[in-house]
DNA sequence: CCGGCGATCCTCT
DNA sequence: GAGGATCGCCGGC
């Protein structure tokens, strides 16, 4: 079951959190890609100083100020993409990072598009995950809720992953606030 | 397994 | 002109 606009239009951290375990699809002339979310980040807007909208709407990020279910990409560091979701309450600002994911189908083209990668480094960082799934600055503003080639399912029982809460990697303000979230740890007996 | 470092160029001030 | 929502390689333990 795709995700629809009201995933979406609702708290960015709720939609952070609720996006563990949930499954993206890509979908190509040569097959389907699909991998389960393991790894999110929530950047907010004007009270969030790690956030690309922190100081208000420039050319690169007008996205997070718009409409719910909306893919972001951006360019970063001279070489990688990494792929958001817009996602914020009504008239709000944000959008969901994806960290990472583990592969559930569609192997041969994903290593296709990461030749000679060890499994484990396979999708785990916001660079892989996009060049694993051939996303790039052109998929920017793709609409994730009627998209025939990318969206996001989930279980239609609706159960939801427990969570863990961290502080985001790679930022240099805003570390205090806990909005990273990845699969609760299996706490052993 | 972990930490350091260079690559590489876009974005905003 | 500085810094960045990163990655992969290298060396050390």
């Amino acid at each position: 079951m795709r995700l629809d606009e009201a995933f979406y239009e609702r708290d960015t951290v709720t939609a952070a959190r609720e996006l563990l375990g949930c499954t993206l699809v890509r979908r190509t002339e040569a097959g389907v890609i699909r991998v389960r979310l393991t790894e999110t980040e929530a950047y907010k807007g004007g009270e969030d100083p790690a956030s690309h909208a922190f100081r208000g709407v420039t050319p690169r990020n007008g996205l997070m100020f718009g409409s719910c279910g909306m893919l972001y990409v951006y360019f970063i560091y001279g070489m990688h993409y990494c792929m958001n979701i817009v996602a914020h309450e009504p008239g709000g600002v944000g959008a969901v990072l994806l960290r990472g994911a583990e592969l559930l189908e569609g192997e041969a083209l994903v290593r296709a598009n990461r030749p000679g990668v060890p499994d484990k480094a396979l999708l785990n960082g916001p660079g892989k995950l996009a060049k694993g799934l051939g996303i790039g600055l052109e998929w920017n503003g793709r609409n994730l809720l009627s998209d025939r080639e990318l969206w996001v399912e989930r279980d239609p029982s609706g159960a939801l992953l427990p969570s863990e809460a961290s502080p985001r990697i790679g930022i240099s303000k805003g570390q205090e606030l806990l909005w990273r979230f990845t699969p609760k740890e299996n706490t052993a007996p």
